[in-house]
This record gives C-alpha cells, structure tokens and sequence, in this order.
DNA sequence: ACATATAGTTGTAATTTGCAAATAAAATAA
DNA sequence: TTATTTTATTTGCAAATTACAACTATATGT
C-alpha cells in the first residue's frame, strides 16, 4: 500500500502553488490568502467577518487586518449590520467580483486541463472521490473543525 | 455538474489546517512550512537546499533562515558536500526524524480516521483517484512546474 | 589566470501573524 | 432602568516570515 499522506501531501502542496500563480490580475496584486478570502465572500451572501474568518480558519484579529487591506485596495465592501451594529457585512465591489471571477475562470481552466489527461470516466470518478472525502472530512472529529 | 474548484479548494484547505494543527510536538513549536520542510527533507536522501526549496516551491533566501532556524532547534544538520563545497546536504537529526515522524503518524491516525467513514472499496477509489490526479498535474504544463 | 556560473548567505524593508488589551454595541441580570 | 456580561470587531505591539538585491565562496570553461 502507498503512502498515503505521501499522495495528499502533494496534491495540496501543487492546489496551493496553483492558487499562489494565479493570483494576480491585472496590475492587482492578491496574496493566497486573499483569494481565499475573495473566494469565500463571494461564495456566501452577506456574511460577517466572524463567519469568514472561521471559514479559513483565521485569527479574526489577522482577518481583520486583510480585509482592511482588501477595502483600500477596493475590492471589498464592509456594511454594518443594521439590527444589530457590532457587526459588518462582507461583499464584494464590481472590482472585487470581477477578481473573484478572474481567479476562477483561471483555476478552473488549468483543472480542466489537468482532466484533459483522463478519461471522462477517470474525471467523473476522481470528482466523486474528491466529493466524497470532504464529505468524510466533515464527518470527521478529530480535526479540521473550524471548516464548514 | 457541481463545482469543480469548490471541491478542491475545501479539501486542500482543510488539509492545509490538519498540518498546522499537527504540528505542536511535545514542547518544540513547528510552523507549517517548517514541518513541510521536514517531511521533504525526510523523504530524499540527503538533499541539498536547492533541491528542497524547490520542490517546495519556497523562495531559496527564505528556505535558508527556515533551515537556520531548524538547525537552532537541532532538527537539521546541515553537512558540506566533500565533491563540491558551494553545496550543502541536509538530514535530519534524531530529534528532528522523531518530529517528523510524530507528524506522520499524526495525519496518518487523522486520515485513517476519515477513511473510516468509508468502505474498504471507496477508500481504494478515493486513494487511486488522488494519486491519478496527482500524475496528471505533474503532466500538465499549464502550472506547478516546482514539483516533482 | 580570468571570466562566468552556481550554491548559499546576509542586508534590509515590507508584510503577516497572533496575543493581549481596547472599543463599541447587544443581551442579560439586578 | 441601570449595571454587568457577552459578543463583534479593531488596535498596540512584538515576533516571525517573506523576497529582492547584493554579497561570499566555490566550481567550471576558455
């Protein structure tokens, strides 16, 4: 039997260098982290800082500060909350969207060629499993909590 | 057809997390490039730095504080190579292969933890499915050069 | 011997990080 | 209603991480 960490090793070692290159657009230069966030923004509608930062399971202190960073660079919107004003509310501006989009559209290309070298049975097994882990990850007590 | 890149960005995201989390050993503190420098190091035989940080993709001025510091801690030994001197060729000491492998069983009893949410048959396919995966990235030409 | 290339280190300055403490707005207790 | 506690977010600060440029030291080619 293989090593098994030996292959997720380097599967997220290679996904989180893909992140890393794709991340900067035009002349708006991302860190991984903030496509992370980007990502996660544009993924929910209207969610609070906590709730993001717990998604990546940042330090909401650290988090606060990237999304300073990402209101200057205007590719984030911070509203608060009108029933209950402690807390803000994450969106993305047209800017933001059209990065979040930009990042996407770029990742996604290089999976599909990376799937260009299977069968479209392999694919379509290979996406199951991938769905089915994450499934088995959330289950899961041990760790990881912090994520979904 | 569901979303290709949420799936990878959740798994690789929560893996990222499990590493961190395992990482605290005994009273000595690893960061998260640090324990992957170990477990890299560990892996080939006596490497030399350029072959390391680039297979982690990690700048080499970077990767050469990251590898003093592992040596303050004693988890490192960096030896000159006797056929050319310019080199130097990294192992891990006894303590740092003890903290290597801690970790290793560490995400090991994780994942198996995880697996045991499956059946035997859809551990063998998710397990075959990550390592075709990981052979069509190294084919791809798109991205992720640095590895392998 | 001289120029050039390679492996690794340091100077330095910017960025990122997270703990502790502060602010500010609910929610709850009295 | 006021006082107390809890919750969401922000700052102070000091340490760790990063990467570019410049440097040292060794090796290779002419």
């Amino acid at each position: 039997m293989e090593n098994i960490r030996e292959l997720f090793q380097v599967m997220t070692r290679r996904f989180g260098l893909l992140n890393k290159n794709c991340c900067s657009i035009d002349d708006v230069d991302i860190s991984l982290v903030q496509s992370h966030i980007l990502y996660e923004i544009d993924k929910r509608e209207h969610p609070s800082m906590q709730q993001v930062a717990e998604a990546l399971g940042m330090d909401i202190t650290t988090f606060s500060r990237q999304i300073q960073n990402l209101v200057k660079k205007g590719l984030v919107k911070k509203t608060p909350l009108p029933e209950d004003r402690r807390v803000y509310t994450l969106s993305l501006t047209t800017e933001g969207k059209f990065i979040a989009t930009t990042i996407d559209r770029e990742i996604n290309r290089y999976l599909e060629e990376v799937f260009s070298h299977m069968t479209e049975f392999e694919k379509e097994t290979v996406i199951r499993s991938i769905k089915l882990l994450n499934e088995c990850m959330a289950k899961s007590s041990v760790c990881c909590k912090p994520l979904f």
